[in-house]
DNA sequence: TCGCTCAAGACCTCCGACGTATCAGGTCAT
DNA sequence: ATGACCTGATACGTCGGAGGTCTTGAGCGA
């Protein structure tokens, strides 16, 4: 194994054994260097890559630290990682999206507070009628952002954050012009509203469903 | 922002437009650098980043190359990042299983190949009625990755091995000698098994269901 | 006390050299 | 002619050192 694969297993075994804690700073690139024996330029290697995902973070001129490893975080990589998919498995990633998010939108349901509720109101009022495609995708993303966020579960939220990501749905969206496929989405948005607002667990689910199936057919109905 | 972070970004957007494709090969790292415009290092420092989340693979003596891209071949390095996590996000990773699980088990029932049934079922029978606490923990994952690679959504398989993966899923069961724990889970095991021989949609997702719920519920007991 | 200057510390980038692994082509024995 | 073996070219792996840039905080003056 190459010394810098070697710099990220010890490096990642100093985190998972506690001896580096989220936030603890790591001793100086040309000290951490000589302690895992090998040389600098190596090792830049080696925390680059764990900086890529967001296990380190590196300051110039201050130093390097461990994130605060929250989940949220971690799995922002995840979104990077997502990018880099062709459409043949865009249906995939939406059927597990169609999974998980009428599982988020239940478990909001018995969770959000009044405030996010008026929050959510009121930003599917700012949005009118009849608003232009680019909008409404901009605020379909932060609709079920804040429903997925009520949720309560950061690592469900991440996720779903991750798969649902600008490139997916922007790809997606894109080509969905037709004119029925705006006004139901802002309709669909409503009524998953109001099941959160009845406290309605099972409408919640199952309007999201509806939501994303819809989606998912036009999708495979152009692919 | 950083000329390495740059170079990230570049070779990205080489692969997502198209320029590179799955298997290709990169010019050499001196090329390469020298187009992107930035030393050897550096892009090295890139590289390693990209390969660390396989989206490269280097090959020393060879060449580097694009990977096939393949959702279970990205998705591996969600595995490397759950690792990072302490024990008081468990529970969170664990109920998202507990959504996707049963969905990939319910899925499974309808696709699932005889020849997938008869290996399982050889595999609970190969592993008898009182297996080592190792043994059972082996089965469990091999017999839930079988099932959910039938569901035939290899997004969703690879989403589940990694939130599966062996850290956490030793981390659980390290504690679980609770005598009734091994008798039960072996039971859950084949009520999942001839829910899924009988084609029974609805009964492989709610026995997937409990079967989580109840590791769930002694984790929630324990931390 | 507040704000500015400046030097120390730490990461950033680059260069050039040498080590090591892989592959292709040629050589030689069978 | 075929196969094993050798060897050179090629490309990645590692290293040490030299400047450069950014952040921080101590020290100074208003």
């Amino acid at each position: 194994m190459a010394v810098t694969d070697e710099a990220i297993e010890k490096i990642k075994g100093m985190i998972v054994s506690g001896a580096l804690r989220p936030g603890d700073r790591l001793p100086k690139e040309s000290e951490l260097a000589a302690d895992l024996g090998l040389s600098r330029n190596s090792l830049r290697e080696a925390v680059r890559a764990l900086s890529l995902i967001r296990i380190l973070d590196v300051r110039q001129g201050d130093g390097t630290y461990v994130t605060s490893l929250d989940p949220q975080l971690l799995l922002e990589a995840l979104s990077f990682v997502v990018d880099f998919h062709r459409d043949d498995t865009v249906l995939e990633f939406l059927a597990v999206r169609r999974i998980l998010e009428p599982a988020a939108t239940a478990m909001a349901a018995l969770r959000i507070s009044e405030q996010q509720l008026d929050a959510l109101t009121a930003q599917l009022d700012k949005l009118g009628d009849a608003p232009s495609v680019e909008d409404l995708v901009a605020c379909d993303l932060e609709f079920h952002r804040g429903i997925v966020q009520s949720s309560g579960n950061s690592v469900l939220c991440s996720l779903l954050d991750g798969l649902s990501g600008p490139t997916t749905r922007a790809r997606i969206w894109r080509g969905l012009t037709q004119e029925d496929a705006v006004s139901r989405t802002l309709r669909e948005h409503r009524a998953i509203l109001a099941a959160l607002r009845d406290r309605d667990a099972e409408a919640a689910r199952s309007w999201a469903t509806v939501h994303i199936a819809s989606v998912e057919q036009w999708l495979r109905s152009t692919l």
